[in-house]
DNA sequence: CAAATCTGGGAGAGCGCTCTACCACCGTTG
DNA sequence: CAACGGTGGTAGAGCGCTCTCCCAGATTTG
């Protein structure tokens, strides 16, 4: 496929082969016949009624006749096991572009035990899902870049990703499923939420998994991660160099592991400034309650100065309410989020964000779903990448 | 796998099994029996070296074997194909549960020559992949809504989306080969740009495949699409009820079919509005060429009091520019987009965009895919969905 | 009441591939 | 020069499933 034939009409093109078997001990002979048998066999093999799909997909079997060797040489040609003779090599390759033949995977993964696919499953939380809705935001940037992420690393490797959406006991099922009929080989995770039922069936089925972030309950299962604690470090020190002194947070849920790392990290470093105590809203990472919790925070105290938002669409709303209390955004009140997501680089003025890079941190998860895929004795790893902060307006 | 056994413990089992069965033909020694043989098959077939997965996974085979029935028939009651009576279907199903038997799907689609999946292509412009990074713009929410609004109309039908990216021939030959290997049983195409190859090739191999947005040249392929056209012209209509005057329109490329309709329809409105000729610049549908194109439409005329971008991102690019020659969107220039994508409804003002129900269109292509999937006669469709204006903002 | 029809189950042939034997031939070597 | 290991090929047995026959028994019909 790579490569080009010789500029030669189709018909030419057997002369050339021929010379370039050169001394081997095949009969050119056989080449010429068994082309024009495969030509036959392809045509009687379709016999079916529906006329459909014309030219049924050739077999190795029919590469071999054309080659004039047998079907075990060709396997070993395509997937280069053993070696074979250059010269019979060559004569296997034109015979497999003359044919067109391509393997079919279906076959090969049933003996083989393998697919080249890997399951990406995306669980929401399952009570927004109870409306019949989706309940994942796939409308998230976040959503697009881990999956590119992946990408990028499954594409050299030929793995193709399937997607699922994991929310009801259903769709969990449907996964594990997919997964122990050799649907997949294995599964990359991206919750949500903390308390995903899913991880613990995947070890328990004993699934080659990995997954975004760290579990809410300790499990052996590879994952990767950011510096959760670091990175709101790093908001609160740039908070304090800016000279705020009435600094607030509003955090995400609490039983997300992310969300309390977040949260206690950006607590421990503003103490470490002489802040022994910041008031703390809860929202749930949407818009709408990034609203809501800095409403409530300003009901508290009117003269807040900066706030950090344990993600960016939170921060986002807290900037609508701060607007809507005629609060200037950064003038009266900085503010920084967490993921340098598209929407907060876009909006205007830029927000201020710490970044986890999330592209590198999925491509690592399929990198590290790969090597446990090639040597099942690998042990749970974890890696845990460090965020930066990307400084923008509105601080 | 939905009912569950009646509470007795598993020995018990049997005799209720065997009441129920009443006068049918096949013997109860046999089914307990072959409860026990089953069991040590199970462990003896899967004497390779390999102690890696306890438990091979049982097989039609051995839930026959259960059941005290042959292959066929339990294969009857898992496919429900033909009749078969309701007392063996009961025997078959709790002989499923048991021995807690899947399916095989490598070896079911071996013989069926199909998949229960389809290939969604996200195919991006080929000269940005050229760097080597992945030229699609997954972090652009516009791509999960996408995937979102095809998985709604995948999941109850229980067929399940394979990613893959197009933007190199070896890129397309991928799709092609892994549609032709029956690895995928059709395609959901989602083209950035005008000029993709890759629908023709499908075409021409006969795969069946559905697109989004119409095809830049006429193809016998279905697909749906925006009523752009309807889209520019409520733009148009909305700019001048409120009283605009000097409008300007930011195009994407010409060569792009939606391009073309959004701006001449914008075009024909205005003018019968008495507005024969309004200028145009061009951009590439990305944030900095509406930078580009704006700073470029103000040098010719700093008095323009509203913009009309093709997409989105480039009206947040206009207003960017606008912003830095100081003039004041809405109040000096009014702006509107197209796509009403989440990064104009998280900016400040909120753009005003006309919208395409982005996720129900993606759901009629996968309804569209999986008729032609179920008929293969089917005739090639198109759908058009219409748009609708959300003022927000900036207008 | 015999013949035709229907109904529901079984046997067995593959689907296309991989992979473990096995074998023919070659050049070495004691 | 017979015994020997290495190369490079073939043969053939499945992988787990579906699906087309085929057949036994029940039911209808002339």
């Amino acid at each position: 496929m790579g490569h080009d034939r010789p500029g030669a009409a189709p018909p030419a093109d057997d002369a050339p082969g021929t010379a370039t078997l050169g001394t081997a001990t095949l009969g050119t002979a056989t080449v010429g016949t068994g082309m024009l048998g495969t030509a036959t066999l392809g045509v009687g093999t379709v016999g079916t009624a529906t006329v459909e799909r014309a030219g049924g997909a050739p077999t190795l079997e029919d590469v071999a006749r054309v080659a004039g060797v047998s079907r075990a040489t060709v396997s070993r040609v395509v997937n280069g096991k053993r070696r074979v003779a250059p010269q019979i090599q060559d004569v296997v390759r034109e015979a497999i572009a003359t044919v067109g033949y391509v393997p079919n995977l279906a076959a090969r993964s049933l003996v083989t035990r393998r697919t080249g696919a890997v399951i990406v499953v995306v669980s929401g939380a399952e009570e927004a899902a109870a409306d019949g809705r989706v309940s994942v935001d796939f409308a998230d940037p976040f959503f697009g870049r881990v999956v590119g992420g992946m990408l990028r690393a499954l594409r050299p490797r030929d793995v193709d990703p399937i997607l699922m959406l994991a929310e009801t006991d259903a769709d969990r099922a449907r996964v594990i499923s997919a997964l122990s009929n050799g649907n997949a080989d294995g599964a990359l995770l991206v919750s949500t939420h903390g308390d995903d039922p899913l991880p613990g069936l995947l070890v328990e089925a004993g699934m080659p998994a990995v997954r975004f972030a760290r579990p809410a309950h300790p499990l052996p299962m590879s994952y990767v991660d950011v510096a959760n604690r670091d990175g709101a470090r790093l908001a609160a020190e740039h908070l304090v160099e800016r000279g705020r002194r009435r600094v607030v947070a509003i955090s995400g849920p609490l039983d997300v592991p992310s969300a309390r790392d977040r949260l206690s990290g950006f607590q421990d470093e503003m103490a470490r400034h002489g802040h022994a105590w910041i008031p703390v809203a809860t929202g749930n990472f949407t818009y709408g309650s990034g609203v809501a919790a800095m409403t409530e925070l300003l009901d508290q105290d009117g003269e807040i100065d900066a706030v950090f938002a344990s993600n960016d669409l939170m921060a986002l709303g807290a900037i609508e309410a701060l607007t809507a209390r005629g609060r200037r955004v950064p003038e009266d009140v900085a503010v920084v989020g967490f993921d340098d997501s598209s929407l907060g680089a876009h909006s205007r003025p830029g927000l201020t964000s710490v970044r986890q890079p999330i592209e590198e941190m999925a491509a690592e998860m399929a990198r590290i779903l790969l090597d446990v895929l090639a040597d099942p004795e690998r042990r749970v790893t974890s890696v845990i990448f460090e965020p930066t902060l990307v400084v923008r307006g509105t601080t």
